[in-house]
DNA sequence: CGTTGCATACCTACCGGTCGGTAGGTTACA
DNA sequence: TGTAACCTACCGACCGGTAGGTATGCAACG
């Protein structure tokens, strides 16, 4: 049936963008070459030329399955959430699993090479991500409106919120001193309540 | 005059260094060339070696030379600040402008090259990046002891001001719709007084 | 049922160019 | 006369990418 090899086809497509994405989250995507993704898929280089149209276009494709995983994952499962205050509190924790369990290389790589992309590209990730600042900022403006939350400025709230979540690729370690899900809840206690104890207003 | 030409040779190693954290901080380390370096200093390949002792040994460089400029300007600048409290205020200020002016490209490059860097060089950046840590981590402490904050993972509250502060060298723009002077006291709000109002808690 | 036709998935062999790095010479100045 | 600051010319390895060939399997046709 045609179904079927479409199927395996694309699933083969599949199994090499997250065999590419492993070493380029390794590696970096500058120091990873077509010659070791293609040994590391079984393939010679001109083998793997066959499912892929170049190297940037390959890290574009990564960077929009990273892009679906996290909208899968993080963005539908909470914005259905009615309290913004509560949706953005499950959405930091979300994203904070979603960066310190590694399920997917590839948001890792959405996180690194944030300037690595070119042209048409660059911009087709760049408008994805942005739909997630504007989301954010959306559920803090509702929140404000709501006197749920503070009169802050929510661009720079949502930068904030984002900083503390994924500043953490950068420097979690499964086997550190802090757990991933007291990460979670720190953050997020951090972000709504601040540091400093209510009598110090 | 000996002293002369050695700081002459100083001022010009300087320049050297500048000049390749320019292009690196702009294409990123593995994406820039020896070659390019050289174009760009007004020099061959082989006399930019004369000044240098590898590609790897220039990052290890530049990287320490960004470490200076960030000890200079921001660590020196606020560790004899009294109150725990102000002293972690004045260090966000000064650390996101350290960020968001870009006078340092050297530390733009030890932000985003975190894990370019191997073996006794990578050590060596890693232990300068940990005294900051353990800088925020002893001034959130010493706040929880005074009473000043509330009784947080001082880990976990270092990196989440760690995150707000550093990630902003992925998004900022000097055209953008913020003021860097805004988004350093609107951080600064965030990270002290949090996003709730004080009823809600 | 057998043959033909054609697409998919891969291969070998190669392209021009660039990589980081160096040997060994020249120039200018103290 | 020595030395710092450069140069030309070159090294072997590797870069991303491609031209052109081959093995395999399936589908249509006689």
């Amino acid at each position: 049936m045609t179904t079927r090899t479409v199927d395996d086809a694309e699933q083969r497509h599949r199994e090499i963008l997250e065999t590419a994405a492993r070493l380029i989250c390794a590696r970096g995507y500058e120091a990873t070459s077509i010659q070791d993704i293609a040994d590391a898929c079984g393939l010679t280089k001109a083998g793997l030329y066959h499912h892929i149209e170049s190297k940037e276009h390959l890290l574009l494709e990564i960077m929009n399955y990273g892009m679906d995983v996290f909208e899968e994952q993080v963005l539908t499962q909470v914005e259905s959430i009615a309290d913004p205050v509560e949706r953005l509190r499950t959405c930091m924790e979300k994203n904070i699993l979603l960066v310190t369990r590694g399920w997917s290389k590839e948001v890792t790589i959405i996180l690194h090479e944030h300037a690595t992309l070119h042209g048409r590209a660059r911009s087709q990730i760049d408008a994805r991500k942005k739909k997630y600042v504007r989301f954010l900022e959306k559920a803090i403006t509702e929140a404000i409106k709501a006197g749920k939350a503070r009169p802050v400025n929510p661009t720079v709230a949502a930068f904030a919120f984002l900083g503390m979540v994924l500043w953490i690729y950068k420097w979690y370690r499964k086997d550190g001193s802090v757990a991933d899900t007291a990460i979670a809840r720190g953050m997020a206690d951090l972000f709504f309540h601040g540091l400093l104890p209510v009598e110090a207003r």
